[in-house]
DNA sequence: CAGTGGTCTAGACCACGGA
DNA sequence: CCGTGGTCTAGACCACTGA
């Protein structure tokens, strides 16, 4: 399937919400309605409003109707909801993005790692380790285990534009699914070297660890932010 | 209806991973089978694995089965994909919680407050300031404006304790979806007096518009907190 | 009370993976 | 090839909202 029903509808609702055809608080046409304009039944039209629910486009209310809950966001964030890469964050955000390779290694998983990564230990991995300029600040540092298996080779040139379009593109894997955790620690020499803090003496670190559509933890990565560049927004739903 | 059905085969599948009956790459029966278990269509045990994968727990894998990629948190962790209050969290990590109520009293929305929630100017509201400790830390402090219009009035016991269960049990009030942004700050010299900083010179800093089960935005909240005691954790899709 | 979303069923066909 | 998950349909009944 090209693309699928749920998808196209998805789609056709987001431009007019983020367009502005539907303001925040105006509500949706029924999903019966919906239904009856996209030519579908009612259960597809609900799975679109649900994708639309959990990046926090909509809200269903009960014997009423699904309303827009959608506000622009005034500056650049990055999503925390969902799994973007930096170069389409960046774009999204009409941001410049330019990236330094620092290192790049083969090498094995080592007891540390696994313990904090969840990849076993001796694991065959490419490390990367990388600086990030958002228009001209070096504001991420960041640092990337991908198994070998998967990504058996890079180049400077695939790590200095994106790895992520390297892997769906070239190789064909596709990401799935991601588990992160956030903290702030304090900056460290090399932090404080190349990165642009501001006089702050710490940084907010992303961890995650990333999954591929057979399963399989692929790659584990820690970015040190700036808290200069550090914006992270998303949406939560209250679940069960 | 007490509770959905598929709500119940969440919960079950959930309690049996986290027990670790299924372990980490662990395949969970398919849909099918898991359908007649349950006795119920095949589309309602979707509709609970497709929640046990927003949260993290499984993941599909086309034509294989639907594995299990959760993994044991070891420290203590707060929720970003999912809508928790601070006492469920630190119930959930076994962690003792007190709250002191710094000051509460009733105000209006102004100009840069309305900016920054998109509460609209002017509306009445209550002020909830609150130092959070965490096994006896001081970590977090937070601030509320709450619309008078959903809460007319709180006293210190409900502060103290739980605001959240004072308005789902008592008010009534049902917590649907949250839209949160997480920035790094540098700290204010009430964070230094009041917070246990560790020498760091900033906090993390969440901030969380609140909505209700009719749509309405009745809470802005903004939670700084001592990086000693911050770990955000969450699961995330790749979405189309 | 009519219309809305929430839940659930029992089918169908497809794309994909592994034996 | 068969079994898996992915998509989709056309119904049904319920709980809730608002006029």
């Amino acid at each position: 399937m090209a693309q699928a029903k749920y998808d196209q509808i998805v789609q056709v609702l987001r431009s007019q919400i983020e367009e502005g055809r539907y303001a925040f608080r105006d509500r949706l046409p029924s999903e019966h309605t919906l239904a009856a304009e996209f030519g579908c039944s009612r259960n597809t039209v609900r799975k679109a409003l649900a994708l639309l629910a959990s990046r926090g486009y909509v809200q269903a209310v009960q014997g009423s109707g699904s309303q827009v809950i959608y506000q622009r966001r005034p500056t650049s964030t990055f999503l925390l909801g969902g799994i973007e890469s930096l170069p389409e964050a960046a774009a999204r955000n009409e941001v410049d993005l330019r990236t330094v390779m620092l290192s790049l290694e083969p090498t094995t998983v080592d007891q540390p790692l696994s313990e904090r990564s969840g990849l076993k230990a001796g694991t065959p991995v490419l490390r990367v380790h990388r600086l990030r300029l958002l228009d001209g600040r070096p504001l991420i540092l960041d640092t990337s285990w991908l198994l070998t298996s998967v990504v058996p080779v890079l180049t400077r040139e695939v790590v200095e534009t994106s790895i992520y379009s390297y892997l769906e593109d070239v190789l064909g894997v596709r990401v799935v699914s991601a588990s992160r955790t956030v903290t702030v620690e304090r900056a460290t020499q090399e932090d404080r070297a190349r990165l642009d803090l501001e006089d702050m003496g710490c940084v907010a670190v992303v961890s995650s660890a990333t999954f591929d559509s057979s399963g399989l933890m692929f790659e584990y990565s820690c970015s040190r932010h700036a808290p200069a560049g550090f914006e992270f927004h998303g949406s939560a739903l209250r679940l069960p």
